[in-house]
DNA sequence: CGTGATGTTGAAGGGTTTCAAGACGGGTGG
DNA sequence: CCACCCGTCTTGAAACCCTTCAACATCACG
């Protein structure tokens, strides 16, 4: 059940509007000022907070400026009440961090829609964006309307990818964001020589080819179907309404862009000094992280040897050598290519 | 000079106001309706564009779409004139890309204010944040009012370090963005057999220590002072207010981490496959290009062997050796420990 | 002037890559 | 159905690059 903080000093107000909402099915705190607000805030962190915004002792802005100090309950929806209409007090309340606010008088079916919108948007916003963008499918067709699934079905901007086509290339300008309906992507760069090294590994439901877009320029690495594959084409237009349109998508985004330079840097040290026994078992469990299914138990890759070996930084050569010696010691097994993972542990925790 | 765009149908408005802007100095632009403003917004370009809501033709929510639209037009000011103060209007008219809105009946002093306020915040917005975060003390001076600089004269928040001693470690939780007053800084990783890789550098002038603050989690490197330091130490809170409470920083923190990304994937190619030799002219190219002073001509470093053979990604020993073959190359110098470069250009296209 | 830190050079050793050749497997065409 | 071929996988041996160990030089500093 939902829970509601309802902050008004008109006891008329209160009581009314509590006993409305808790007949709409919502557990209800009151409070008759601000001090006493906050106090049940922190203490039952309810799912949305409203707010009066002139009121003795704690004003609403006193309020939301305490609760948006604590990292606990600095996420909670607020919204605003206010007598006033005046653009001043609406805006100011606004760059506090309100979310929404409502004019009194008002109704209370107005309350509840605006509680009811306000929920939904938070319960969007909970979910975590990975690294591979899962969840991005609900918030794009949240923000701009369109569904992307309904789209396939309809095989608009679908294209097809045989196995080892390339997608896109460096230097290629990024005019739109790919989405894998079906199949395996990688993306990678390569050296002087010719040599690559994969940065990036997809799978079906992950997005790839954001990192150009958001930078502003073309791509800097090429991507690869390595299975036959499906792919969905964003255009740039809507990706950006997306991202920049929404301070809470922003916010997760450079969450998100923060993360992807963390993981960078560990994959850098990783590559710089560690063993090749060392970089071929943390590609082995990258892989592992990427394509696990739901269940338990053994873990079976499908991946040419030139690829892993990409993937690991190394020759093809040097990693077939390393995987049978994982096979020896019996942390892996080969039957017809494919590879099983039997010690995790092990693998995870290997010494230099 | 600077070009003002207005747009409204009542002739007595837009006559008079634009005699008023022209007096104040700025060529003014005007338009009697919308169809009409969106073709000389999109070829003049003026620096910032006032607009009436309630319009023949096209309105004013009409022409921010149709501007929204043109990366050329996007990103000019934009502020709404309204008859009416309602909450609702105003509300469509800033979630369309407004950035102000001035309630009519207005004054000209009202909006040569509202004017010269947004032409002000662009000016600052403009400033490309480079991946240092140079110009962020512009940004934070103008958004939370506090002048860092001043507080450094008062001698607030600014701690001193020693050569050679940590300003944080690996896993310690982030509460604070960290300023270079003066003296140099590196960041690092350690890995398991204490080998350190160097993964940021950082100059007079610099922030650092902001990707885990972004990320919301603990910090995943170290950092050192490499000389004796002065370093300013700003509240997260300071930050984050910066950073989550203006869409347009918003906007430049998401460039900025994009290119982050891009720049560490680069380092990664390079650190895989790359000979000795490569890796240890890239790394003194990236010396020169974080260390180098205004002036043309020779450039000169004083960094440890081991330092440097950190940030190349190998070893003291094989870094130094390498070191003097360049020298018997004449591509640098060396003088009582100071490194020289001579010749830039081969070393930037060291062959493999 | 001694002591410890830093820089440099030599030689040995080892881990990876590279070259080379053969094995395997799947698909094609006779 | 078999021979053949091509691409991928695997193994062997040599070469090589880089690291490591060790000794010594140099520098900074009290």
């Amino acid at each position: 059940m939902k829970s509601v903080l309802f902050i008004e000093d008109n006891t008329d107000i209160r009581e009314n509007m509590a006993e409305i909402l808790e007949m709409a099915g919502y557990k209800v705190y009151t409070a008759p000022d601000g001090k006493e607000g906050v106090a049940i805030a922190q203490t039952e962190k309810p799912d949305i907070i409203i707010c009066d915004i002139m009121m003795p002792v704690l004003d609403g802005y006193g309020v939301i400026h305490m609760l948006q100090k604590n990292p606990e309950t600095q996420g909670i929806p607020f919204i605003f009440l206010t007598a006033k209409a005046e653009r001043f007090e609406i805006r100011k309340g606004m760059e506090l961090g309100a979310d929404d606010y409502i004019t009194k008088p008002f109704t209370g079916t107005e309350l509840l829609n605006a509680i009811e919108s306000r929920l939904k948007k938070a319960e969007f916003l909970k979910r975590e964006i990975t690294p591979d963008l899962q969840g991005l499918n609900a918030l794009i067709t949240y923000t701009t309307g369109k569904d992307i699934m309904k789209e396939f079905a309809e095989g608009r901007n679908v294209n097809k990818y045989k196995k080892k086509q390339i997608i896109y290339s460096e230097g290629n300008h990024a005019l739109r964001l790919f989405y894998i309906n079906k199949g395996k992507v990688k993306s990678f760069k390569t050296n002087d020589d010719g040599k690559e090294l994969v940065i990036g590994l997809f799978n079906e439901g992950d997005f790839f080819g954001y990192v150009a877009m958001l930078e502003g320029s073309s791509y800097k690495e090429s991507a690869e179907a390595i299975e036959d594959s499906e792919i969905a084409l964003i255009p740039k237009d809507d990706f950006e309404k997306l991202v920049y349109n929404n301070k809470d998508v922003m916010q997760k985004f450079i969450q998100l862009l923060a993360k992807n330079v963390t993981e960078k840097e560990e994959q850098l040290l990783n590559i710089a000094y560690n063993s090749l026994r060392k970089k071929v078992a943390d590609a082995l469990i990258t892989l592992h992280k990427k394509y696990k299914t739901g269940e338990e138990g053994k873990f079976t890759i499908d991946i040419s040897r030139e690829n892993l070996a990409n993937i690991a930084g190394t020759a093809k050569e040097s990693l077939i050598r390393t995987l049978s010696d994982f096979k020896d010691e019996k942390l892996i097994d080969i039957k017809s290519g494919d590879i099983t993972i039997l010690d995790e542990k092990k693998l995870n925790s290997m010494f230099n």
